[in-house]
DNA sequence: TTTGACTTGTCAATAAGTGTCAAATGTAAT
DNA sequence: ATTACATTTGACACTTATTGACAAGTCAAA
């Protein structure tokens, strides 16, 4: 039997990518970040680091006191979330554009 | 405030749509296909509306059973979860279309 | 070695998902 | 109208996932 180690398992997060990218060009601490969300400063570093979700309000007020775009942000979230529904599924790009062509109707 | 009433609340489901109108094609009964997978009638008469997810097995099994495209259906039930997965967020079409160019490299 | 930033693991509470059962509904034939 | 059978519904017990909080850990610079 083969397990994975789900505790140490980190999953990809281009949001993450971006929101540590941006605070750190500011020189913003995590700490600073995470009080303005009110939210404790460890949530903040899983979430940096794509191990916990954000929900749309943390991504809009992070957006803001990043001075970054809120589209951005939020569509980099969903593309996440698109990314873990699909997980590494072969038929994952398939999967995908099915949906954006239904989507689109 | 605003509550919507989720027990009645009914997702599409693209998947569901297809396996119904293959069994329906085929003169299958639910509890028929339900015994196929060793599920519930119920369980099955969820999933064909969207009430419930099957599982990846199940959908293979499906597949099997109503003589049609595993890949089809594959993508058919990834489709879905991508579109559960953006809900009816404003942006969805961009998260997904951001997922997509992430995913492809 | 102390300080400060960040990370990690654990915990309890809550929420969400799973499959099943029994009862309800719908429908077609008798 | 009664029966027979397919499907749907709601409730339930059970499992698994998610959440936020806390304490302890690592690590680098002073």
């Amino acid at each position: 039997m083969t397990l994975i180690d789900k505790s140490k398992y980190r999953k990809v997060s281009y949001l993450g990518q971006k929101i540590r990218e941006t605070r750190e060009k500011q020189n913003l601490l995590l700490r600073q970040v995470a009080a303005h969300l009110e939210v404790d400063t460890a949530l903040m570093s899983k979430a940096e680091r794509g191990e916990r979700n954000l929900n749309r309000d943390h991504v809009l007020k992070l957006a803001q006191l990043l001075k970054a775009s809120e589209d951005e942000f939020i569509s980099l979230w969903l593309c996440d979330k698109v990314i873990e529904a699909v997980g590494d599924d072969p038929l994952a790009v398939k999967g995908i554009k099915k949906a954006l062509r239904k989507i689109k109707n």
